[in-house]
DNA sequence: CTATAATCGAGACGGTACGTCACGTCTTGAT
DNA sequence: ATCAAGACGTGACGTACCGTCTCGATTATAG
């Protein structure tokens, strides 16, 4: 996820090794803090105590930098089995919802809708998270229909669309009301998402 | 929502009739083909065919021209009532659908996170948006549970959060995947997207 | 001399009417202060109280700018006459001392190097600089020679490039000694210059 | 007036043989083809086909390494004695012409210039040069007066700062001017110079 | 024959200035 | 009073070069 790739093979002077770490958090921390307006190459530079050269010869520009930035803090959600579908929704919400209300996963979000608006600037990162983000769900549901607990006439995709998309907008009014929202919160939020997936809204009508 | 306030009357010569709106669609145009990076004043003030300040005269800044010219674009879904929940959420969500995976609606998206981001220079929209989009649900949900047909021991923003997430993140990945969706596919994945909200994922046991 | 020539023929805001002095005034200051090594653009903007992008607009760029400069102070010696060779040979070498033993005038010896050096880039600059200081010895020449007071086979170019010359290399070695020659020193040395000149060097036979 | 000092035995890698001399003459064309500005470190190692490094061991920076280079490539006019006071200054202006009009004279004329304007940084050098020209014509001057052949009553400095300042200035214009000085003009120009400083201007009297 | 050590080509490094570009302000003459 | 045009001060952009540094490779002397 990182540059990286190089082999490093010899001829002049190594990349300092821990610069590539220091200026991604550098850049992380900058965006945190003073959003895109306000995200400047010189400021990252000074806060990782690194020249301007030194990040241009990793990344052609500040957006890839800001790309590479997130994408090297990037969490996974894979392997989670809890053994049922309801179980394993409620962990992946919950580790949804507690990544996204982070910085690193807001930030996330914020590429990943600039990317799908030029993406020939911010590259495939917006889509590659969203595929993986995807792909949880979608196994999931595949053991859940293996084990007969879940409908099998329903895209996965539907699924994945209406988790993430939950967690995306829960964490969009959390910043825009102001609110902080604590462990305890996340679980319950978690379980009323999961619930009305799983079980509907419809009243029961006999059981 | 219009830029009004002032009704500019008095001496002087009036405001030029067309200048308004031609900018506010400069604007969505420009912002649309080049992103906030490359959305720049003088292009816009070029392709309205106008002077830098006969926009400055209208709105203070870049942020809030942006602002202006999604909000003067955007829709409401009041006014839904089929008689049914599953009937009004199949017309709410039919609806946003359509508007997100229009230009302006993808744009209403944009301006909704970077408001997010940096509430104070362009906050208000995004709260006012999404507290208006809450609301068309939490009408629908009333109406429901009075008649008995919905479980009323769930706060109403968590289905307002799944369905407006869901419509979010799929008019995220029409962009990222570059499709182009008809209101066919409009229509069942509105289908599918209630489906699994009003009835849940579970296997009718019994029916 | 100036960039000038342009007509102002109204559109738009008129170029600052002060600011091209300014600029002028302060580039040949930090230029005299600092040389050309430490002759930076944002100091002369600074010093200026103007913007980089107000002296881009007016020159392309320090080359430029660093001979407009020197160009605008340039100092004319057209009108000697005197009445003899000599009277007029002594006059115009005591003014082409004191100019080039001026600030102004010594950066114009260096702009004419380099301008020998790189034509592309420094332009004519030189190149009308040397002719102007030819024509003024011509002149005085060709009036002496109507007078037969002079040889006439002989080029006039030899003499400035003998006169001019001698006054340069003057400068240079004042600097190099760190001399500072008052105005005394200056007469002085032209009688002695002219002398050579237009008495020779040999000891007179018979007079 | 090489490099030296360092002899350089003891142990090690000794220093590989033709790099000092590929060095200078690779600085030497780039400054001669594309003056100071353009004059570039990495464009001298690169053409002499040597590492940064390996520069920078023989000469702390730029300014000493260009000073060096010209200095490599001095002359010297000494050992002049024809026997009269024409004859010796003709045979120092033609290889004084000769040796300005040549791409290392020239570039030693830029140096000395640059010198004298930052003296703390390359003064050195101008200083030492300038004075060997001034003592090739006092010893031709001190000769001449000893035979009675030439006034007494003049520094010598004058008739080296008219004969030095002419040929620099005839350098200057030849460039200027686009043209290419051959052996015979170099000759009539010495002559024209010479006749000049030697016999004067005035038109002989009685005769 | 091995250890030590200076030099080599390559090229990354921190820093500084370059020339460009956009913002939001301003100043003009015209409407 | 508003308009189109466009110059203004400010400040970030991405590039280029300086002089330093670090690497692995080379080439000598010293033990």
């Amino acid at each position: 996820m990182t540059t990286g790739d190089t082999p490093r093979r010899g001829r002049g002077r190594p990349r300092t090794p821990g610069a590539e770490d220091r200026i991604l958090t550098a850049a992380l921390e900058e965006y945190g803090e003073h959003g895109w307006a306000g995200f400047t190459m010189d400021a990252v530079a000074h806060r990782a105590g690194v020249g301007k050269s030194t990040i241009y010869l990793r990344w052609p520009d500040k957006d890839s930098l800001l790309v590479r930035a997130v994408a090297a803090r990037t969490v996974t959600f894979a392997g989670i089995d809890t053994g049922s579908l309801h179980g394993d929704l409620i962990e992946l919400t919950v580790r949804l919802l507690r990544y996204l209300h982070s910085p690193g996963g807001w930030a996330a979000i914020r590429v990943t809708f600039d990317g799908a608006s030029s993406p020939e600037r911010m590259g495939d990162f917006a889509a590659d998270l969203t595929w993986a983000h995807s792909q949880y769900v979608a196994e999931i549901c595949q053991r859940a229909m293996a084990r007969g607990e879940m409908v099998d006439d329903l895209p996965t995709g539907v699924v994945s669309e209406t988790i993430y998309g939950a967690a995306v907008v829960n964490a969009l009014s959390e910043r825009l009301e102001g609110r902080q929202d604590d462990e305890e919160a996340i679980r319950l939020r978690a379980a009323q998402i999961v619930g009305t997936i799983v079980d509907g809204l419809r009243v029961p009508q006999d059981r």
